[in-house]
DNA sequence: ATAAATATGTCAACCGGTTGACATATTTAT
DNA sequence: ATAAATATGTCAACCGGTTGACATATTTAT
């Protein structure tokens, strides 16, 4: 009643466990109807030959590990669903952490995955301070996070993204325009997007202010805000609840207020797709990613850290 | 420079192998200082014990095997977060599959799991036919989806969601009620929601037609039914789609027509709160669904298959 | 003072595969 | 006719852990 094991199959195919294995790996000469009598073993065992003890020989699991705060979200959903399908695509599988932006539980999957030898790491989960990262000599790729010095970065151009939302809403006659980022403190490359807003509006010497997502953070910013006319969001779920917001106050988007989302990913575009935004390409990021880390497992020279950025786009929607 | 192996950690902390093995497995007795020492040797050499070794030999892996269509989906990507989450807490990982509703790719899936050794599967991804759930011996749970006879499912009250759903249409007015429905070939107890729609219309003795999800169903919809004035959608996704055509269409919701639809998931709720909607108990779902996993994984008593059906919440929003 | 508990070690077998060395028998090519 | 290629086998070592049996030395409890 056990699981049948290689030597089973080789009883009932009357051969040697190395014949076995030859044919499972094909390697050195078998013959036609060897090769078949194996194959109908395994089939009538319902043999399925088992990775452990192959990955623990070859030192190799075909495993990589995905850590990203959480699948529950449009950006992460999608990028998590194309990182699963490049691996796949290339013989991969995925080990999925979804680290809740918690600092322990992201120090803790790194630790797990460490011991189940995964082959590479794609993660784009960072609290600041993981020092596993920065000992560690394992092929990693971040998506959005700088994760340690010399660990390569796919992200999009979230400046030029800032850049293009910022200049969109005072093209649309916006003279109040607020910004709302996510915490400073994370050091992503999103933050370039508030770097972008400042500096735009800064040059075209109109105020600016940014506010960060804590607590109530955007009745805040409408009470103290009385004159707010355009809110440039950092992502689409602010997006979409500034707009509920407004609307509660009794604000028409985009008569009295224009508002510009973050990321365009596919479903957020399926359930709001009058919310004007900025779309990352998320599946390019998702390859790009995947092919950096495959660099590193396969050793292909690139000593350098070669960071990719990929260029965003503007949808322009009703919200603006 | 290869990775350290518990013989590197023995020699460097002056013990044996068995001294090192009993500190990681707190077994027998070991005295603090030996203990202590171990630790600094691990730490020293940065060692992290190989999953795959000791999971080859008590042929066990602490993983379990997790297939749906995508993450790319506010109910799956719900779903599979919360699905992770339970798992995480209970010391085992997830090996992430994404079907993409295609056949071939679940049954290359299943294989790779069973090659893999995974401790379960939670799937809810199936295409009619797959004989290796029929097969499997291994714990397995369906997520509403029927796999095999002897697999369990987890799923909602889609029976009661599909008249609690309906009755409101008609409580709202509505004369002419559509109802969208997946494919009915997938044999999904999200078929009960069908068949409440066509059942309580049929009570009602009101006129009653279900489209199913292929090519422009919704514009065919809209112009064979130039009277419709409420759509039940079986998915929020659908619904979103539905109030969009009718917009273009130059009708307005929910004054000329009505919508309600199906499932509740977070991110949809955020992006489209004014959508009335069936909330299925998602993180209820995928605890039970671990739940019942781990019944088989620890082989408790129930060898009768017991299906969990957990109840549905009517939202009201302003699409009805 | 002595038995029981504690602390550590050595040794060998095992988990389920893979691989290289070597042997031998049968085909195939020149 | 003979060398090379093909087909299969046996054997042993290995991947990196775990575990049980057994031995011995030191503490602790009665």
């Amino acid at each position: 009643m056990d699981k049948p094991k290689l030597a089973d199959v080789a009883k009932r195919a009357g051969v040697s466990l190395t014949t076995v294995s030859r044919v499972l790996n094909n390697r050195g000469y078998i013959g036609d109807k060897t090769r078949e009598k194996v194959h109908v073993a395994m089939k009538e065992l319902n043999y399925y030959p088992n990775e452990i003890a192959r990955s623990l020989f070859i030192r190799k699991t075909y495993i990589v590990g995905v850590i990203f705060p959480t699948t529950n979200n449009p950006f992460y959903g999608q990028l998590i669903y194309h990182l699963e399908n490049f691996c796949e695509a290339l013989g991969y599988k995925v080990l999925l952490c979804n680290s809740g932006g918690r600092e322990d539980k992201e120090r803790a999957y790194l630790e797990m995955l460490q011991r189940h030898q995964v082959d590479g790491i794609i993660a784009g989960a960072h609290n600041r301070g993981i020092d596993i990262y920065q000992r560690s000599t394992m092929p990693i790729v971040g998506v959005d996070r700088y994760l340690a010095g010399h660990i390569p970065i796919v992200s999009s151009d979230n400046y030029r993204g800032g850049v293009m939302a910022t200049e969109h809403l005072i093209d649309r006659g916006c003279k109040h325009i607020l910004h709302i980022n996510g915490q400073l403190s994370l050091e992503t490359p999103a933050n370039l997007r508030r770097n972008a807003y400042e500096e735009t509006m800064k040059r075209k010497k109109m105020p600016y202010k940014t506010y960060e997502t804590v607590d109530d953070y955007i009745s805040r910013m409408f009470d103290e805000n009385p004159k707010i006319d355009g809110v440039f969001a950092s992502d689409d779920l602010i997006a979409a609840c500034v707009i509920r917001e407004a609307n509660k106050r009794g604000m028409n988007v985009p008569e009295d207020l224009k508002v510009i989302g973050y990321d365009g990913a596919d479903m957020t575009r399926m359930l709001l797709p009058e919310l004007t935004t900025i779309k990352q390409p998320i599946k390019d990021m998702a390859e790009e990613a995947v092919h950096l880390l495959m660099n590193q497992i396969n050793e292909v020279e690139e000593p350098t850290v070669d960071n990719i950025t990929l260029p965003v786009q503007l949808i322009q929607g009703k919200t603006t």
